[in-house]
This record gives C-alpha cells, structure tokens and sequence, in this order.
DNA sequence: GCCAACGTTGGC
DNA sequence: GCCAACGTTGGC
C-alpha cells in the first residue's frame, strides 16, 4: 500500500532559455521556483501530488537538442505562483487574485546535472516506450514518471559514464 | 517555418 | 453544453 512517503518520480519541461539546468545549478541554494506554468494539468500535479523530495528529470525543450539535462527534487510543495499578479509579466493573468490564486508551483533544487540524455536517445529505448513525454504531440510540462522509467533513465545516465 | 496535437475561448 | 475557431507547444 503506497504511504504519503513513497518516493515519486516527475519529468519537468523548461526551455533553457528561460532555465536551464545552469541557471538552476547557479541559483542560490541550487533551488528556482517553478513559476510560469499555465495548463490546468500540469499545475493540478504540483498542488495535488507533489510532495517534497520527488524525484525530478529536469527536462530541455524547444531548442536546439531537447533532452533530460539533469536530476533534480521537489524541495518545496505547491504555494501561488507570483508572476500571476504581475501586470509586467508575461505570465500575468488578470482573472487571478490574492484571494483566490489560480496558479501555484514548487520549489525544485538541483541534484545533479548530467550528460545530456536526448530525447532521440530515449525514443531508442523499448524501456522507456511508455513514457508520456514520448508520446505523439505531447505537451504536457510535467509529466508523472514511472518507478521502472526512473530507474531505466538513471541506468542509461550511469551507462555513458562507465563507457 | 511547418504542422500535429490538443487546450482554451466564446458564440449560440 | 456543444463545438468551431483560435492559440500554444514543441519536435523536426
């Protein structure tokens, strides 16, 4: 029976653009709030099932070569995200306020930055067929990652580096 | 730049 | 509540 301390496992969509698994290994504390995310989806998985000390593949996409860039973990739960009440940001959303948020997000921290393992390179692995960033037309940014999945992701990161 | 997929919006 | 139009994501 799963218990409320069951590790769980996450793929998180950033463009490095905005941040990368660089900006996150320069932050302070190696920590960045996951501010920005504007699917109903996505933001209902961070306020309702993340937990701190989840499991993250810090994910690159829209660029040159999208990928998994480094391991990081949920390090702070579900609190409103501020970029909503913000008339400057893109991310502004003029239906939300202080009283009644509509987005939230976590904290993530850094664990390790690792070769870059390609989405190419997942596509290739029968292992990981069932991942759902794999997926035809997926675009999800956060995604839930199998137990199985996570384990066959750290195998292939620990592989390239005994090579 | 193209396009598939799919979430959101708004007219009815 | 339906659904067409529109916008966004994101790989290629």
């Amino acid at each position: 029976m799963p218990g409320p301390t069951m590790t769980q496992y996450w793929l998180m969509k950033s463009e490095p653009d905005e941040a990368s698994i660089d900006d996150l290994a320069r932050a302070p504390g190696k920590r960045l709030p996951w501010t920005g995310v504007r699917n109903y989806q996505a933001r209902n998985f961070m306020r309702d099932r993340m937990r701190v000390g989840d499991g993250v593949l810090f994910y690159h996409s829209s660029c040159a070569e999208p990928g998994v860039a480094g391991l990081a973990e949920v390090c702070r739960a579900a609190y409103p995200d501020e970029t909503q009440f913000d008339r400057k940001s893109k991310y502004f959303d003029p239906r939300a306020t202080r009283e009644a948020p509509r987005w939230v997000h976590v904290d993530v921290k850094l664990v390790e930055k690792t070769r870059l393992l390609a989405l190419r390179e997942l596509r290739a692995r029968p292992e990981l067929a069932g991942m759902i960033v794999l997926r035809p037309g997926n675009r999800l940014s956060i995604t839930p990652v199998q137990p199985q999945e996570w384990r066959a992701v750290l195998a292939l990161l620990r592989a390239r580096a005994e090579a």
